[in-house]
DNA sequence: TAGTGGTCTAGACCACGTG
DNA sequence: ACGTGGTCTAGACCACTAT
């Protein structure tokens, strides 16, 4: 037989779109530049529109596109690194001078099952506590940490119109009087349920960076929060302060 | 108007229908258990396939299932958590005794352009050794180490049938008589290359958690590793040693 | 060869942001 | 009101795996 097979391995359309686009978005367009509306590219390409958005959503996976509801579809800027690690060497307490998040408010919805199980404790009887973290005015992260009501007891409720950002404040004040013994993070993809993908401005199971975070203290786990950025735009950097010094000189 | 809206925002099918089989998932299956097919499924639920499948992509997505074309759909297990490196502790060069990591090849490919910016040498001035890391068997993750060629000269070329695993395992051990002054860690989200893609056991475009290291030695990044872990079966873990033998006790 | 998930089509309608 | 991306349908065919 003289049919030479070349390796004939049929590569799915959308792939070999996806790569077409890539490499338009790194010659012919810049940052924050507007690309024709999906029917349109469709059209050009000579494929379905469904087949069209398979690409379009690698791209947004990967941070190269940014398409907007009503509005269109938009080439994103890099990502933006975001400081998670090394709060300069040794560890410390969420709320510490130097973090890069806002308490926002003081929820009184029970924690999930597996944090209640971190934390040896009812999911009931936590303070949760919700932060936000923004990035050159953009929202780039939101973050419920839960403390067990044993360690922090209940806070000023008596004050009344005290408001939830206050409370969440006067949390992490308490928290502070322990002594940190150290922590332990984990990241892992998730998908954003309606709540955060709110505070994200982003749609229902976007795709997400899930970071966890064990307090220890006193030989237990004194407090856990879930922090969840968007997948997208950032960029999740564990730095070695030191290193990073070293090289700036 | 007596037209109450009572928050009326109706919730996409694919979204309800992703709900419905989370808590099945939970309740009636166990792990490695098969699901229906998908016609069957799509037309239990009375949906089309394709809104069927953006439910299971979903499920995939965030690691409650397997799918495997020519198989089936599968429950899948909790993610494994995969140690990254403690962000407080000691750090090690790669392939330090105790590294998960086993070395595979030294590759001849160029590097790619952000690499070379990282290490400020030509794309084809380096040494590229891949290694992979498995976990119970399984291949989790794919990397390839980047050093560049001032750093650790040419090794052994002349011993002609010196097989690739070998010339890996030289250019690590070149890299040990160098002094580390520490590393940072970047992790994103990307989608697997082909080639990445084969080596997971994956379809291309398969999501992919990407953690980049820069290592550094006499004030310079004296190498960039690359490696690329599964995102449905992972949960990377930043663990503090210290803290963490703390709790055994 | 039979059955699975993966790709692709050509439509339709909806929700949202902007003018 | 209009144009955008988001959802959904009912089909078809393909690539892969197991038998």
């Amino acid at each position: 037989m003289g049919t030479m097979q070349l390796e004939t391995v049929p590569e799915p359309k959308y792939w070999h779109l996806k790569t077409v686009l890539s490499e338009a978005l790194d010659s012919e367009f810049s940052v924050g530049e507007i690309l024709p509306n999906e029917r349109e590219l469709a059209a050009r390409f000579g494929v379905a529109r469904a087949t069209l958005r398979q690409a379009l959503e690698q791209l947004e996976l990967e941070g190269r596109l940014q398409r907007r509801r009503g509005v269109g579809t938009t080439v994103a800027p890099p990502r933006v690194g975001v400081d998670v690690g090394s709060e300069s060497g040794p560890h410390a307490w969420p709320g510490a001078p130097g973090d890069a998040w806002q308490p926002e408010d003081h929820e009184s919805a029970p924690a999930p099952a597996a944090v209640a199980r971190l934390l040896g404790t009812g999911r009931d009887e936590v303070h949760a506590v919700r932060r936000s973290r923004t990035t050159g005015g953009q929202q780039v992260a939101s973050e419920v940490l839960y403390v067990p009501a044993t360690l922090v007891p209940p806070v000023a409720e008596g004050d009344g119109a005290q408001h939830g950002s206050a409370r969440a404040r006067a949390v992490l004040r308490e928290l502070h009087r322990l002594e940190l013994g150290g922590q332990e993070r984990t990241v892992e993809l998730g998908s954003a349920r309606a709540d955060d993908a709110r505070r994200l401005d982003r749609l229902p199971g976007a795709p997400v960076l899930v970071v966890t975070t064990r307090y220890f203290a006193d030989g237990r786990t004194a407090a856990v929060s879930v922090a969840t950025y968007r997948a997208d735009t950032c960029r999740l950097s564990f730095g070695d302060a030191d290193a990073v010094s070293l090289m700036a000189s």
